[in-house]
DNA sequence: GGTAGACCTGGACGC
DNA sequence: GCGTCCAGGTCTACC
């Protein structure tokens, strides 16, 4: 017998819009179910592991979520429940500053398009950047699985991969060149070397988060910007190569390398907080128009020939 | 400061 | 079926 918990949501949040707004919304161990609009996956709780399969049953902005538990849970598992609920999900972004978003950019406010789907932990965020980095979507999918499979259901937390071997996810995990760097940035969030609070925190400087972010193993450019994102900073952007090819096959840029960088960053400096929301909208409606709306997709839908290399000559694919 | 090459994996391609 | 090539972001060595 499990537990059934009701959470309120900001007055425009829908879950199937919302919930499939990134593409880790498909990564282990999340479990997007097209049939039934729910989202499932096992979190960590003070007592322990408990899957959760969170609903809205409603089915209209603003509706409660229902979150079923396969297990009984208390009071002081709850509030952890809501909080990574809501992380994932943002729903601490009030309805106000999603329409501060669209005031700056309406191409969003008919959709209401805002939020952007994260992980229940800022260090799973962080391992999903780095295991998308140089590798293509199926491989990134492959990795998440594994990590899940091979360590921990819910996901590893940082303390449970800093006591592995870089040889272990190296070989079980199938990470590649990245098991040194994923096991060091484990022992940095493990030790509390990395600050989560400061990093979460509006009063420090996005300049300052991004350089902090990108002192870490694994951690460049891209992944930096990525998670800044991730983090609710949305004033910068991550360009890779799947940028690169928006820029060229949807805005019809010409331009190469430093140049075209330079001209992308131009187009989107008008969005000025909202930078990266109104890039990465345009990139997702683009998925959308050749794939349908993201809340029908499924990882082995998406897991080859999926996103916008698809359309290339050659490639698997760039993650969503 | 800028650039080249290594890192690793898996899909595409040619034979 | 096998071997080769290529894409992907970060890091390091070198100029």
């Amino acid at each position: 017998m499990g537990s059934r918990v009701t959470i309120a949501t900001p007055e425009d949040f829908l879950l199937v819009r919302d919930a499939c707004s990134y593409g880790y919304f498909l990564l282990a161990p999340n479990e997007w179910d097209p049939i039934d609009r729910t989202l499932s996956r096992p979190l960590r709780l003070p007592e322990g592991r408990a899957r959760a399969r969170i609903g809205q049953p409603e089915g209209r902005a603003g509706s409660g979520l229902v979150v079923e538990l396969d297990r009984r849970i208390g009071r002081r598992e709850r509030g952890e429940l809501a909080r990574q609920v809501s992380r994932m999900l943002r729903l601490d972004e009030s309805a106000a500053e999603i329409a501060a978003f669209h005031d700056v950019d309406e191409r969003w406010r008919a959709t209401g398009r805002g939020r952007l789907f994260r992980s229940p932990t800022l260090f799973e965020d962080v391992v999903k950047t780095v295991t998308s980095c140089n590798v293509a979507w199926p491989s990134t999918i492959r990795m998440n699985a594994r990590l899940c499979e091979v360590l921990d259901a819910a996901f590893p937390s940082a303390a449970q991969l800093a006591r592995r071997r870089a040889t272990t996810l190296r070989a079980r995990c199938g990470v590649g060149y990245r098991d040194a760097r994923l096991v060091e940035l484990a022992k940095l969030f493990a030790s509390g070397a990395v600050d989560e609070g400061r990093l979460e925190d509006p009063g420090a400087s996005d300049e300052e988060a991004f350089e902090t972010l990108t002192a870490l193993p694994g951690i460049g450019p891209y992944a930096a910007g990525n998670i800044m994102q991730l983090l609710g900073r949305y004033g910068r952007l991550a360009i890779d190569t799947e940028t690169e090819r928006h820029a060229r096959e949807e805005l019809g840029f010409r331009e190469e390398g430093a140049a075209l960088r330079a001209k992308v960053e131009r187009r989107y400096e008008r969005f000025g907080p909202h930078r990266f929301r109104s890039y990465w909208f345009e990139v997702w409606s683009a998925y959308e128009r050749r794939r349908g709306p993201a809340w029908t997709w499924t990882p082995r839908g998406t897991g080859s020939g999926f996103t916008a290399s698809s359309t290339r000559s050659r490639g698997p694919g760039r993650a969503p």
